[in-house]
DNA sequence: ACTTCAAGTTGTACTATACAACCAAGTGGG
DNA sequence: CCCACTTGGTTGTATAGTACAACTTGAAGT
């Protein structure tokens, strides 16, 4: 194969995952989408944050953001803590609920991945997830993420 | 890294990857959704297909893509012809001004894929694309494409 | 204090999608 | 030959996710 040939390929498999993965991620785990998920993870990792960090950090407008907090307070996944040093701002907890579920779509997904890599060589998964790594790290003029 | 990480790894950032796609697949291209474009590339490859065939091939139901051709035959990129053998079948066809469009939209997706990939030592683009041609072969036990 | 800025919410609109109900055209058994 | 069934497609309706614009509230700077 050559480079470009390459190049091709990569976009193409690339455009056919992109298009396959919001639903087929909605289908394995209709109580939590694909935003939510991220959101939740956002969340876990950061041990808290603001809508406003959210938006920026994942390129949603505020409003998106606050309608899926808000979507998610109301499932009791996330709370909200109102900044006493700036009364505008709201830190975003995960609930003990949203920890309990976040942890069981993580390895649900977990699972899955693990089913569709299960025959490759580790040689091959350290090499690829380099790879997806090395991809999405690459900063575009304009940042899309 | 060792292979379970590996999994994470792969797991992880394919998601970062899926929620950004769509997004920024739209942003390059206003004029031709993600979806689209991909029906269009379907037609292309085949020379003409019926809204069936893609609603099967991309798990998308017959309605979806009823609509999503309506549009493009709107847009006069695509055109249906009326199956002579079976007058309930429609079998669509790229127009000039789509392949015009298709060709248009996948120069700018590969430059910005090239760009993306400018960096990367031959070897490393061959490994990566078999890598995702694997990834996505994969047929999973009920069929998500 | 008045202006300006920042964080969020709400109104509105649009796209992609699914499911169900439907129509229209073939197909096959009695 | 007719009626039931199947297949390809459209339309009605509902939902999720998203953006943009207008607004509210609180903070900060001159």
């Amino acid at each position: 194969m050559e480079a470009d040939e390459a190049v091709e390929t990569i976009q193409h498999e690339m455009t056919v995952f992109a298009r396959r993965a919001r639903a087929s991620a909605g289908r394995m785990h209709p109580e939590l989408s694909l935003v939510s998920y991220t959101l939740l993870g956002h969340l876990e990792e950061r041990g808290g944050c603001r809508a406003t960090d959210l938006a920026a950090h994942y390129a949603l407008d505020k409003s998106t953001v606050s309608r899926q907090v808000a979507a998610l307070e109301r499932a009791r996944l996330v709370e909200r803590r109102l900044d006493p040093d700036d009364h505008r701002v709201q830190v975003l907890h995960l609930t003990e609920a949203g920890r309990r579920i976040l942890a069981q779509v993580t390895d649900s997904r977990r699972a899955a991945f693990r089913e569709r890599l299960e025959d490759w060589p580790a040689e091959d998964l350290r090499r690829f997830a380099g790879y997806l790594v090395r991809y999405n790290a690459w900063a575009p003029p304009d940042d899309e993420a």
